[in-house]
RNA sequence: UGGGGUGUAGGUCAAUUGGCAGACCGCCUGACUGUUAAUCAGGAAGUUGCAGGUUCGAGCCCUGCCGCCCCAGCCA
């Protein structure tokens, strides 16, 4: 990541909202609003996807966005318990049994290897039906989920009965037979023999499946986690994260994990401060690329991995307070070096989700042909040619302007990959960016912009590695160079070429999984208006 | 910060020119031996965001607050 501006420092930003976006409504339901799926475009536009007949197993909880008007909101689907089911029969890493203690229980995702025999499951309660003397409880245990049947007349009395106590959300250990059953979603099934009920739920669980507002279901964040679109999106964060320590791992690069209180060495605002013993304030990182330049020096090739804090006010689909960021930085590597590293670890990152989690893209519909596509190399366009495109296309952006959203979308829109422009004005950019040899207007830098309307996804650049340039710099740039002392030890002593750059988590999560807001895809987002739960 | 929108039952939304505040989902009761957004019958459920004002009468009109959502700038 890169602040644009010193990075000591931080401009204030503002603004606000977050919201949801839904893209506008799709797929008319029942009653009149609950959209479903939309397909998220620019800002600008809006496309809904043909509607399609209602399929059950399908549904999924709805968001509705509050503004309804609101042009391309996503749909927040949330899921119902049956979409889920691909889940279970997605490639399983974790549920060796050799982890499992003896006489105990199965996973849901284990059932298949089960059948014909008996076995007890712990699992939570999504949905009820009964008609009569035959009733059947849906479970869900985080791996997958399972209809269970309840037959009275070959059931004990008080088993009957206990039946009658379930609630959505109830937890339970269910006892009885696994069956292959084509009628069942998934098609297995558990033949109940014994109920146990361990948590009671009371009536007012507040997640339906139905629709809700996007306040609301973040308002229970904590319960919305468990519907299955919220667990596909969890999953496929679990895979993008191991995939970039394997990336960086079979690379050879190390983890260096900088710290998180830092000392301002500006004043601006964007900093969340808070006290530090007899030191003043200590504020929490907006980056921590300098203490990976230092890194590099010391050992080559490395990699930052942690989170991050903005106290801007920015309040749009793409922000957060809090993020997750990725900050490699490598010694000998200059800006070409640097966009190649970026291409090849965002194609990694998406090929491996295509390869790895393919039934979480499913339960998120996720339209995988367009991530099939995310290959090296990528388009690049220096930023004096993507002001001309821009401007072709209607913008009045001229030279000397930073790109804004509506510019970036000009320029993705005509290609299907992710696209670098590079070579930014010096004054757009941060202090410690090496100024370009064939054109000192401009600095060598670039960012990446993702496809469909996701914006910026990464920031990265040279490094000012002459020692007087970045000492006049920081002078132009109005910083205290008392505070960036050790900073320029790094081109005192040994000065080298390298360069790094910051890639946002949230966003290429957001952006592969096809969610419109990044909020969707942290489990306990932090916004403006947002510390809880 | 600026522009736009919105606030009515637990949830999502209706309510014509100002005239008895409604629907669906969920919940509760009952029926039903293969349901799968089960179905059918019945029921409970509201200080219409807050504070004032106009009016015989305000969810609706006026004034002022507050909250949230969307977009923009900043950035990842």
């Amino acid at each position: 990541m890169q602040t644009s501006q010193p990075l000591p420092h931080h401009e204030e930003r503002n603004e606000q909202d977050d919201g949801d976006d839904g893209e506008a409504e799709c797929e008319p339901r029942a009653q009149g609003h609950v959209q479903s799926e939309c397909v998220l475009v620019s800002s600008r536009g809006t496309r809904s996807p043909p509607s399609r007949p209602f399929d059950p197993l399908r549904w999924a909880y709805t968001i509705v966005g509050s503004a309804r008007d609101a042009p391309r909101s996503t749909p927040h689907r949330c899921a119902h318990p049956l979409g889920i089911l691909g889940a279970a029969r997605a490639p399983r890493h974790s549920h060796d049994t050799r982890d499992m203690p003896s006489a105990s229980f199965v996973r849901i995702a284990e059932l298949s290897a089960h059948t014909g025999q008996h076995v007890l499951v712990r699992a939570w309660v999504t949905h009820l039906r009964s008609s009569g003397k035959i009733a059947f409880a849906v479970l869900r245990d985080g791996t997958g989920i399972c209809q269970t049947v309840f037959v009275k007349n070959q059931l004990a009395a008080d088993v009957w009965t206990r039946f009658a106590e379930l609630t959505t959300e109830t937890s339970v250990e269910i006892t009885g037979e696994v069956r292959a059953e084509p009628r069942a979603p998934g098609g297995f099934e558990i033949g109940v023999t014994d109920l146990t009920i361990v948590g009671a739920s009371p009536s007012d669980y507040p997640i339906q499946p139905k629709e809700h507002g996007i306040d609301h279901l973040l308002d229970n964040r904590h319960l919305w986690l468990r519907s299955p679109r919220q667990r596909a999106i969890a999953v496929i964060r679990h895979e993008i994260e191991q995939a970039i320590h394997d990336f960086f791992y079979e690379r050879g690069f190390l983890r260096v994990d900088t710290p998180i209180l830092t000392a301002a060495i500006g004043e601006r605002s964007g900093l969340f401060a808070t006290e530090y013993f007899e030191e003043g304030n200590a504020y929490l990182a907006q980056t921590g690329q300098l203490y990976g330049e230092a890194a590099a020096a010391a050992y080559g090739k490395i990699y930052t991995f942690g989170p991050t804090f903005r106290a801007e006010k920015s309040k749009t689909r793409r922000h957060l307070t809090e993020f997750w960021m990725i900050e490699p930085e490598v010694a000998w590597n200059d800006s070409n070096d640097n966009m190649r590293l970026q291409e090849d670890f965002v194609a990694y990152l998406v090929q491996r989700v295509i390869e790895r989690r393919p039934a979480e893209l499913a339960e998120l519909e996720r339209d995988v042909d367009k991530l099939r596509r995310i290959t090296p190399p990528f388009p690049r366009l220096n930023y004096t040619d993507a002001v001309a495109l821009v401007q072709r296309k209607g913008s009045d952006t001229k030279w000397g302007d930073d790109l804004g959203a509506e510019d970036e979308a000009l320029i993705v829109e005509d290609y299907d990959k992710p696209v670098f422009v590079f070579n930014y004005p010096k004054e757009e950019k941060a202090f410690y960016m090496k100024e370009n040899p064939d054109d000192p207007r401009t600095v060598l830098c670039d960012d990446l912009l993702a496809p469909e309307g996701y914006g910026e996804i990464i920031g990265g650049s040279q490094r000012e590695d002459d020692y007087d340039k970045l000492v006049a710099r920081i002078a132009e740039e109005g910083l205290d160079r008392k505070a960036y002392e050790w900073y320029l030890d790094l081109r005192r002593y040994g000065t080298f070429t390298h360069a790094g750059f910051g890639l946002g988590l949230e966003r290429t999560i957001a952006w592969i999984c096809g969610i419109q807001h990044v909020r969707e895809v942290i489990a306990f987002p932090r916004l403006m208006h947002r510390l809880r739960p």
